[in-house]
DNA sequence: TATGAATGAGGGTTCATTCAT
DNA sequence: TATGAATGAACCCTCATTCAT
């Protein structure tokens, strides 16, 4: 009967880009219901596909758009590096990229990329078919800092000469996964700074001790 | 009408395991029918419930049973790998898991666990509660492995002495994280013999250069 | 937020109904869309509700509308139809109904009647109850006209005294049918004035050859 | 809670089949539901999709059934037309046919069949897409026996050597309407059989009395 | 007058699950 | 054991209609 009246700086659209971002993380695109993000959204059903070609319309658009703000966040983490050492540098860096990746809403976008990932990408009508192909853009992203980051380091002999391209793509993978699969398993999650300062060490040095007198930590 | 009849050595609910880990694993838990199943079971939908208590039983029934089979894989890898000398063994060891873990049914049942694990556990009723605990077994037993293995080497002084336990967990999530999702992104997907020896490189040596006058922190 | 002026010389309701007469006439009364209505019309689809009370409204007024066009249209094929002789008569007037009735606006209005007669009424309200029964006009005005034209003729002996009423409405069915259907049921479809010309033939003589001795009844 | 309990001997897919006809006859196909018609047919309303592949689906086996079963009722009647004269032969015709297509199921057929040709076909999966072209076919098939008919009679010198195509074509559009629109445009609905009488009276001796010097041609 | 946004009811369709045989 | 048929609860989506401006 009544209809809501419009908030005047609320953004009904945001607000359904936000829940749906939180519903899809939580319950994953399949299991995920428009009633569902409707109502954490505090808007009507059919409103969705007033702003919205289809679910999965609302699937790409959520991406593209949290996409875009991690990638920023990101490149601020990588900008702050400073290069007090290279180890100093490296431990700087996981940990800042561990707690942007484990903090919503990239925690949040990171799920719902993952889970769709393993399977069949959602069909549907899009509004904007160029926001396709945004979706994997945070891991491509990620993984191009890195390389350029590694680059950087190995042609000032900072770094030992490992094949960029592919410890860029491992990284990537690596923060992704510890950060996105944590706590499950039924173990004890691990700590954050813990993680992020093991990480660094082992990356630094590796495994094998350094010939007998050099003994890192 | 006609019962179609037992023909012996032909395990029906044997059929729908092999078939539910297919269909999962290209679809995901949500997207799965009964029916892609059972059609893929070459089984009458109906015979589901015979075996099983619900679809989320299957699911977990499925994993249990696969995630036996994939740990002695795994089991059977970690007792090859040989000793001649550290860095060797640990590039086998590695290449080994990788291509354990990207061949079926170890990639199936990797891609139907986390596509599940990022959203919520599936519901519903279940013939053998004890399966719902087995299915983060994989990740846990391989974690277990790597700790055996870290911690022996360490107390050999073979290795750095790294807490085992965060090294172990990260290892884990890094290798199931590397081949669960190769080549997505939209990146050309990296060979995984190459990934295999540049990650035992990276791991063995770590990124710093074993200069004479390197001193970490 | 902006208003659009109002375009002196534009009738915004009459744009509603040219467009609704073409869109009812596409898709019928049930498959038609308010939306894509004031999509023709180039208009608001909120206006609509401004002009008509429901879109059942819209669909009466449309009928009436056009009914009325079509019926003064009609009137003047009969005016129009010469003496020359009755069967010279006949055909013309035949020919110049059912151009009339092929060609939009008639062909359209048709088709809207015609649809939704097979049908139910449509319900909903109505901004002039008076329309209602406008509706089937065009039907009971053509076979009114056919009456008086048969009648006229009847009583100069000009043609058989067959039951003026029951011909005048099978011929209306005749006419609105044959436009109607034209090009349906996979034939192709016949050339429109051949079959003025035949329709013509065989009402003015029979199927029954005119021997000399041939005697009806 | 409780399922219906299978009644052997009774056709369920026939149930739908014969409640569709009834509904769509009623609402025309957007109008209808697959709510009511699950009603009608006392099912529910998810079996109609056990049986059929899509409401469209429905619709079409709907028309093919029984499209062949009207098909055969009139190939009864033209067999039954005896020669005693062309005269009362045609207006036993009409006649029968009139009253056949006026009754169900061939009423109710005809409605569906006109209500949706005026506007688009029905878009949907089918499960026979053979049934798609056998909709048109009863008036198709209704053309061809007058056709049929007609060139008999012509070759033999009984009928007057009038295009058979032509007049064939157009006594099938005035059958179907004038049965079809029986009682449309508010008017009293005039009495099968003296309609036929008319048609035949008309259709035999046309409306130019057969004075002795009147030559058609 | 005119508009864009919002609402809610319902429609077609899917699907896990159950039942009679 | 095994099957085909049947059920009912959602789900996604559409659309006539309404309201604030």
């Amino acid at each position: 009967m009544s209809r809501k009246p419009v908030i005047p700086g609320v953004d009904r659209r945001q607000q359904i880009l936000d829940a749906a971002l939180e519903i899809f993380a939580e319950q994953g695109f399949e299991a995920a219901t428009n009633k569902a993000i409707a109502e954490r959204a505090v808007v009507n059903q059919g409103l969705i596909y007033f702003y919205f070609a289809s679910k999965a319309d609302v699937y790409f658009a959520t991406s593209a758009y949290y996409t875009e703000q991690v990638i920023a966040q990101l490149d601020a983490v990588f900008a702050q590096v400073h290069e007090a050492s290279p180890a100093e540098g490296l431990a700087q860096l996981l940990r800042g990229i561990m707690l942007l990746l484990s903090t919503p809403p990239a925690s949040h976008l990171l799920r719902i990329m993952y889970q769709v990932a393993g399977s069949r990408t959602p069909a549907g009508e899009l509004s904007n078919a160029e926001e396709r192909r945004a979706i994997s853009g945070l891991a491509r992203h990620l993984t191009q800092r890195f390389r350029e980051y590694l680059e950087a380091r190995i042609s000032r002999k900072q770094f030992n000469a490992l094949n960029p391209t592919l410890v860029s793509y491992m990284l990537t993978r690596t923060l992704i996964a510890t950060v996105t699969m944590r706590g499950q398993g039924g173990m004890a999650q691990p700590d954050l700074n813990s993680l992020a300062e093991t990480m660094a060490a082992l990356y630094a040095y590796g495994f094998l001790p350094r010939s007998e007198q050099s003994h890192p930590e």
